[in-house]
DNA sequence: GAGAATAAGTTAGATGTCTAACCAATGTCA
DNA sequence: TGACATTGGTTAGACATCTAACTTATTCTC
């Protein structure tokens, strides 16, 4: 066996998932998923964004955002409204519904990185991080690997 | 900053999961995706299983499972049939088709690996997926972290 | 052995996600 | 200035995925 980092990657990724949802939904968030997440962590952010500046920002698709927004705004959190500089523009903003989840969001990032980093001293923290970059860049810039074909 | 780990375990994740579903339509399985790459591993390894062994394997649910199934039967891939010994059960095999597969997967699988570590001391590799390991426990075993509300 | 509980699968319906195709507005350039 | 390309966004259609409800077999229990 030697795969195990792929394997452990891919369960941590969807443990975290499924934490983060559950703590959404106890945040009184039922069927807000981490995309959604992203979407409102970015406005909590800088108080507007485009539709493209969300999709890059959460990298989703544009067509998964319209989607994403679409629940968000079907949930009252937050308002689409046209560019008056540029009409092809839609600027999302939060309404106050959605600004009142900012606590609730800063609660759940913190327990989340605290979670994640348990046990870990920050020497190993580090490392971690060296060895995830180098893996990341290994799928992500196309280098040849040794291996047999 | 130091969600760090979460942000590349989750970008790990999908990079991994777009590669491997490009090698897999370079190996002729266009529209395959690494569930479906679960299920047939898990064959090439035992010959048949059960959609509820098959489930449990891809860490997916039973509906899942059924039209993951299905799919690959839609491909001439996989075939169903009742157990003789349980009428309750569905006994899923490799076609001979399916077999032919056999190869490319293997080399996938392996370059997947060579891939992940690339770069990588064993002595990084080893506390890599021992850092990872102890993530993975900290968001299974529910433990209390230690950060402000 | 009959009735209840459990287990294996499927169906139904919702939703996030993607690609492909499209529309509309803006930018470019001869 | 006017044709063409580019860019922002949505629509359409497909699909993996989930939960909830259901069906049919098996097992358990009295």
């Amino acid at each position: 066996m030697q795969r195990n980092a792929i394997m452990l990657v891919s369960r941590i990724h969807e443990a975290a998932d499924k934490w983060i949802a559950a703590e959404l939904a106890a945040a009184g968030l039922k069927g807000v998923v981490p995309s959604h997440g992203d979407v409102l962590a970015l406005l909590f952010r800088q108080k507007e964004a485009t539709m493209h500046e969300l999709a890059a920002f959460a990298r989703r698709t544009k067509p998964t955002m319209t989607v994403l927004v679409g629940k968000l705004e079907r949930m009252g959190l937050v308002r689409r409204s046209q560019s008056p500089l540029d009409a092809r523009c839609q600027i999302v903003r939060l309404t106050a519904e959605g600004e009142k989840l900012r606590p609730a969001f800063e609660s759940i990032s913190r327990r989340l990185a605290g979670r994640a980093y348990a046990g870990l001293s920050p020497a190993d923290a580090r490392r971690l991080e060296a060895a995830l970059s180098k893996m990341l860049a290994g799928f992500e810039n196309p280098k040849p690997e040794r291996t047999q074909p």
